[in-house]
DNA sequence: TACATTTGACCCCCC
DNA sequence: TGGGGGGTCAAATGT
């Protein structure tokens, strides 16, 4: 059958993160399946299978492309866009497309960038990242918002939260687009400037216990510049977790301005952890040590969080994301965000055109990083998020101190402190064992304080705001 | 030919 | 003090 074709190329392919079969079914839904001892599908067995692929490199099947691009949909939507593919996904048994993207506005420099997206035909991404990744992007980068939301409010409205899951889409839809695109020829990938905006090289990647998903260590490619991520990416390619480890001891590298092309702008590409490009990408600050900074985590599993539970509950968390660059403020940003996450390819696009040493070399050139001119940009403002804290879907911000798997639950638990000096509050959220797609989230003790306001307004908003400014002062 | 990614293996840290 | 696990290294592989 088909999906047994299917499930073969995905055998085949070395993402074990993206079953090919989301095409049929989000990976969630197949871990859910699974979890449940209900496979879904085949594919799901399959899928596991793939999941530790051994060095197999990706080839751009043709054939690939299309399921890519609408695994990576797939993915988006059930990433961030859960509204429209909530009620689909709900309703329909296919839990492939957990969200769909909704198809927003986008800015013309989006589109432009978006057709310039090489692989991603506009088709595809016109429709699903640039609308909805933009905005989400804004948002997400705010500050991680954790939002718990039922499933369905997800994002039946936009609010922040939801905005930050839209992002996700867009995330994922970059991250499956990096990932797709890491497909692409090693080379290519090289240094590539991620949305953070600095240029990452993997050098290893492994499977962490209690951890469903790979992990992949990137340092940054500048030289001396001791900054470290860590990357985990769920099966739908969506970033789980960014923990960025030490300082940026240079500026961003400025994207090449190659040709006067949309991709220009943006010529990161994710590294996977494509949130943080975009971050940096659509900020440009060249403050932006968001990502140097020591830690930061980004969750953005919750994305996919079905129901908010009250405190105690399995809360939903929209996901947390925090991206580490800035967000862009408003729907524009979006667009940068979006094409980031796309851009990616387009990213690739553009650096394919030089040399990969030259990229490298770029990187060091950074120092104008603000000033990308990439077209692409609008001059909106990015906020970053502070990735040191994000504002949950409980409304709180909080940070995360530690993870941990504890026994009983294969999923690794999040530990979060509430970041207001004298709250004491902690909780820990972790994916429920029964479902996967469900948060459980525990807190202790009370806030003595209000729940920070959410801006809408990813600048002003946050008083963490990662706004550049406030990053660097930081 | 050069370079990035993959991945098994090793080292070190923490419990 | 030992074991487990995370993080890093480096050879192999592929583009």
């Amino acid at each position: 059958m088909e999906v047994k074709e299917e499930e073969r190329i995905v055998i085949a392919k070395p993402v074990a993160s993206r079953p090919t079969c989301s095409r049929f079914k989000s990976f969630s839904e197949l871990l859910a399946g699974a979890d449940n001892a209900s496979p879904p599908n085949t594919c799901s067995e399959n899928v596991v299978s793939a999941i530790r692929p051994k060095t197999v490199r990706f080839k751009p099947m043709v054939n690939r492309a299309p399921s890519a691009v609408i695994s990576s949909q797939a993915e988006l939507s059930g990433i961030g866009v859960s509204n429209l593919s909530d009620k689909a996904l709900k309703s329909d048994v296919k839990p492939t497309v957990v969200y769909k993207p909704l198809a927003k506005l986008v800015s013309k420099t989006t589109a432009s960038l978006l057709a310039n997206m090489g692989n991603f035909s506009a088709s595809n991404q016109p429709t699903l990242q640039p609308t909805e990744a933009p905005a989400q992007h804004a948002n997400q980068e705010k500050k991680n918002f954790r939002t718990q939301v039922s499933p369905n409010l997800h994002q039946n409205t936009p609010s922040h939260g939801e905005t930050d899951q839209i992002s996700e889409p867009s995330k994922a839809a970059s991250q499956n687009i990096e990932e797709d695109p890491k497909m692409l020829p090693a080379a290519a990938n090289a240094d590539r400037p991620s949305y953070d905006g600095y240029n990452w090289r993997k050098y290893g990647q492994k499977q962490v216990k209690g951890s469903e998903y790979p992990r992949s260590y990137y340092k940054c490619t500048h030289p001396n510049c001791p900054v470290k991520k860590k990357v985990e990416r769920s099966f739908d390619g969506q970033i789980a977790e960014i923990v960025y480890k030490g300082e940026h001891n240079h500026s961003k590298p400025q994207p090449p301005k190659r040709n006067s092309s949309g991709n220009q702008g943006f010529g990161f590409t994710s590294d996977g952890t494509g949130q943080d490009t975009n971050n940096s990408l659509l900020s440009k600050n060249p403050n932006e040590k968001n990502e140097g900074s020591e830690e930061r985590v980004e969750n953005q599993n919750e994305i996919r969080s079905y129901a908010p539970l009250s405190y105690q509950g399995k809360a939903l968390l929209h996901y947390e994301h925090v991206t580490t660059g800035a967000l862009n403020a408003g729907g524009t940003s979006e667009n940068s965000i979006g094409l980031s996450g796309e851009c990616e390819e387009g990213s690739k696009v553009g650096e394919d055109d030089q040399p990969r040493s030259k990229r490298r070399k770029s990187e060091n050139q950074s120092s104008e990083v603000g000033t990308s001119g990439e077209g692409i940009q609008e001059p909106r403002v990015v906020v970053q998020s502070s990735n040191d804290s994000e504002i949950m879907g409980d409304g709180f911000r909080w940070r995360k101190y530690g993870q941990k798997v504890v026994k009983g639950n294969p999923n690794p638990r999040s530990y979060y402190r509430c970041t207001s000096q004298k709250c004491n509050v902690r909780k820990h959220v972790e994916r429920a064992s029964d479902d996967p797609r469900a948060f459980v989230t525990t807190y202790e003790g009370k806030h003595n304080h209000e729940m920070p306001l959410r801006n809408t307004n990813p600048v002003a908003s946050d008083p963490d705001s990662n706004s550049p400014a406030t990053k660097d002062k930081r």
